[in-house]
DNA sequence: CGGAGGATTGAAAGCAATCAAGCTCAGTGG
DNA sequence: CCACTGAGCTTGATTGCTTTCAATCCTCCG
């Protein structure tokens, strides 16, 4: 039933008509949107239960590829436009909209923020909620996304984040594995950073 | 039957339970957020046809004022969790949550674009797509919020956006009758300006 | 007329982008 | 088994744009 996508495989295109919403069962997906001269700007990250593609006008209005493998399960989402027909399938996709609306949000919140290294500390603050593991009495973040990614959600440059968690790494905050594997040493210090103390 | 607000009330604040969904019936609010260090985040404009203040886990996420002075109605959002009692309230709502998904979008895209004078100029042809309006053979944007509210809803600070408009002028894509009424001279060439060319 | 808040302009400083060069590691093929 | 390769990550030096700080202007309103 779940349907399962490569690396790098494409859900959905920008524009597509929205037959389907997808519930994201293992792995992470990418929502994109492209600017005109061909940069791209990562709108979200759709991780275990989130539901990504939410149309609008009947369309999706991002691009959507996976991230690492991972598996969906599709939904229909002709009955949108008819609360009555099906009101659990409705209720879900409502909280899911309203739940999003706040996610965008807060991606606003973190964007807004003055220095790179507090968008980058902010960002990992999430992540850490998000998908933090415990390793003994510290936790753990595996990074699914490359440099890149993370460079495209904040609106910063590859470089500059690989400065930044360099920056968090001397500063003892962080610890990294390799590059994909992040063991947080303090939590506390960490919140600060993302709050600009 | 219609809420009037002076300028400057509040409507709602960030976490306030949330009764009602306001619609904009004249006039224009700020929704916005603030940082831990004071900022201010502003998420969005609402102008009139706009549906504002929707819930996430049954609390306003932002908080909201009136830029000019304006009236709003408001619905019960109560039925929201129940969309048999109240379809077409709920399919409204729905509708307008996927949209402001889809604008909030759009909103990131302004910020991801590389120069100061890129976002203004994308903001600015925003306005002209929501609330321009005929001149002769311009078209006249009422700007109805001040630089600083600008500055906040694209990330930078009320100097830049001051600089940039300059900048317009100077180049003789807009003419300023004063600093809140323009006059757009050269409206393709503001939108090549949007997108960095 | 005078005051105040917002807008504009100027000069200087700060921070991220850019350009460029190594580095690491996984995958590949000899 | 090991050299080779390429992609992604890191680091360095420089450039350039925005911010910051400050002064002035303007306009609306008391």
């Amino acid at each position: 039933m779940p349907r399962r996508l490569g690396e790098g495989q494409h859900l959905f295109f920008e524009s597509d008509p929205a037959r389907f919403v997808y519930e994201v069962v293992s792995g992470v997906v990418r929502l994109t949107r492209l600017h005109k001269d061909g940069r791209r700007q990562v709108i979200a990250f759709g991780f275990p239960g989130d539901l990504v593609g939410l149309p609008s006008n009947g369309r999706h209005s991002t691009e959507c590829d996976a991230v690492t493998a991972a598996e969906v399960v599709a939904h229909r989402c002709d009955p949108l436009g008819r609360p009555d027909r099906d009101p659990s399938l409705h209720s879900v996709v409502m909280a899911a909209a309203l739940d999003e609306i706040s996610m965008l949000q807060d991606h606003f919140l973190m964007l807004g923020r003055r220095l790179a290294s507090e968008k980058v500390a902010a960002f990992l603050c999430l992540l850490l909620d998000r998908i933090g593991e415990a390793v003994g009495t510290y936790r753990m973040i595996r990074l699914p996304m490359n440099r890149s990614d993370i460079a495209d959600y904040l609106g910063l440059t590859p470089e500059t984040i690989s400065r930044s968690i360099t920056q968090f790494r001397e500063a003892k905050i962080v610890a990294l594995e390799d590059a994909h594997t992040m063991i947080v040493l303090d939590v506390s210090r960490l919140r600060d950073m993302a709050e600009g103390s």
